[in-house]
DNA sequence: GAACTAATTTGACATACCTCTAATCAGTTG
DNA sequence: CAACTGATTAGAGGTATGTCAAATTAGTTC
């Protein structure tokens, strides 16, 4: 990364981002483009304690197991979210310094162009 | 939308997000998604005067005319970018509150959850 | 340890995506 | 208007992605 020091790379709108930066990023970003990953991720992090069991979030779609264990390797690899077993079940949590750099990357464009 | 009013739809932490929101908001992630749309947006969104011309972007790249057109389209249909033809060239600029969106989607995660 | 529940891994299939070449549309200029 | 440059559209090919059924791993309980 030829990021910025701190908090995350280059925003967006200050200077173009580096080739590399953005192949990072990406692959963050891709983690995140699914409707089925956007809800997990959101009903994690918006879960009572911060944790949320596989159990919960399998009952709340209208997919197989499988799938949605899928879903969570997905973001579990892209460094978005953590897990651990308990007895028998397993409980994800956020990572928030990873969803933060997503967040640090859109938020400069929010002011719009020097007119 | 189910959108909490103003700025932009619910943030990811605070409360899971709707089915229709979730759907709504991948279809924006997917366009940004990308190693070279996430630089074209960097690209536009950081050139002087807030526009930059297709042949200027299309130079940047080891691509083809026709796959940055084809990445330019896909931004703009998600409503990211709009453009404008002056002349023989074609200009592109952001769209700040779409960008904003997004922004406004992650940053609450930030904050580590209520430990 | 046998039977059961929770979760993941494996393999397969249909769809979507990224890139290219070839062809077309839009404007300018001799 | 013919020739040229800039940009997009159309169509094709190879890869990646989302989903499921079947099989496997991990832990509990009788």
């Amino acid at each position: 990364m030829t990021a910025t020091a701190g908090q995350c790379c280059a925003p967006i709108a200050r200077e173009p981002l580096s080739e590399t930066d953005a192949a990072e990023l990406a692959v963050l970003l891709k983690a995140v483009a699914d409707p089925v990953r956007l809800r997990l991720l959101s009903m994690i992090g918006s879960h009572a304690g911060g944790e949320a069991c596989v159990c919960d979030l399998t009952d709340a779609f209208d997919l197989t197991a499988p799938t949605i264990s899928h879903h969570l390797k997905v973001l579990r690899t892209a460094g978005l979210i953590d897990c651990e077993r308990r007895g028998t079940w397993v409980y994800y949590w956020i990572i928030p310094a990873a969803v933060a750099r997503l967040g640090a990357l859109f938020t400069p464009l929010a002011e719009p162009a020097t007119a």
